[in-house]
DNA sequence: CGGGTTCGTGAACGTTGTTCACGAGCGCAG
DNA sequence: CTGCGCTCGTGAACAACGTTCACGAACCCG
């Protein structure tokens, strides 16, 4: 079908358009009418590849959550010892933590207004399934430490764990960055959460 | 002047109204026109005693803030040592700390809508300086168990890590309760907050 | 070439927050 | 008591938004 080309070719370009919107100005500066224009469609054409704005946010969130993953792949992560950890290879895992933490921060902070669609947008409807699978895949890169502190817990418990240890940085990055509740400098906000991760995890370690 | 009579008056009805709609139906349910029926004035009325809707809301959420400082003086404070703390003292600190955090979650928990306006809301214009003022002596709350955790912090410092310690708690919470990451009950994430706060604590005591 | 089907179009609709010209009501001087 | 002027709430009107849908052009196929 030549038919499923353009709407293809049309499903990117939108994409492509709000995502320089959302990037540029912030997910409240996205504008249906706007959107329409800079593509060069009407206004109704984007209600025949996306449901409503909200799908098309989404994309464009999936393709941030993308751009973290190639970020975050690039932290340098401790080798997972065999038998029982060392207190040095615990260490080691704390700072994986850490570094993890602080990549998460840097992202934030070099896509400010990306990162912050993730979580300013608020969806009514359930979340795709395409969606909360990358989620998860994620959590994957702050389990494998959380495997070293602390061997003995279960799957199920470690992935809620993991799930907390990223609620709390995201708390630091969001609460610091955000304008509302204080405005910390990038190096000062690095320094915070180097002290509370770190000492996270050495909490968690049980030492 | 009987006429500021009057216009308190209002003022105090329109925030009322707002209240009860923000508890009941979240912050998105506030309608100006649906407001100015509820209290029984013309639409215009509200820009009279509130320059804008945002404002409003912002007393609201003034509010809220206080409904919660009623809830955190409830909390039971470790008394502060004199001279060097003991482990035990030390550990009366960190379990100061959690029961903030699980105050803190209980609140969010039993006011869900009052308690995500007060991040919902974004404000674009600078915030007035009663809110903050606001803001600032809750956070005294985690001092104090800090200034035994670490006695020789700085004030400057100590104030900085307690709004990182509120961060990140307020991370915990905040993903938690909210729908989009993950749906945790209260009692899971109760636990969740007691295992990170306290191996923060701890971690953070440098035991 | 013509009839039918498909599909983008953009005017129109329903809701927003916010504004502002109007007029009712009141006080006070004549 | 009457008339004048001022104040202040009123609600129709405006601008901007997401979303819809009747229309018409363009294309396919017989």
């Amino acid at each position: 079908m030549r038919n499923d080309d353009r709407r293809e070719r049309l499903r990117t370009a939108l994409t492509d358009a709000a995502e320089a919107t959302i990037a540029a100005d912030g997910l409240s500066a996205l504008k249906a009418r706007d959107l329409a224009k800079e593509v060069g469609c009407a206004l109704g054409a984007i209600y025949t590849v996306f449901p409503d704005l909200d799908a098309l946010i989404l994309t464009v969130n999936l393709r941030t959550l993308a751009l973290f993953e190639r970020a975050i792949t690039a932290v340098r992560i401790a080798p997972e010892p065999e038998g029982p950890a060392s207190p040095a290879e615990r260490d080691a895992a704390v700072e994986t933590l850490v570094r993890l933490a602080v990549a998460y921060l840097h992202f934030a902070a070099a896509n400010p207004a990306r990162w912050r669609a993730l979580f300013q947008h608020r969806v009514t409807h359930a979340l795709p399934d395409w969606y909360l699978v990358e989620q998860v895949r994620l959590f994957r890169y702050i389990e494998a430490p959380l495997r070293i502190l602390k061997p003995d817990l279960g799957d199920r418990e470690r992935a809620l764990l993991a799930r907390s240890l990223f609620s709390a940085t995201h708390g630091l990055v969001s609460l610091g960055l955000d304008e509302k509740l204080m405005v910390l400098s990038e190096p000062v906000l690095r320094g915070q959460i180097e002290i509370v991760v770190g000492a996270l995890g050495r909490g968690l370690a049980g030492k």
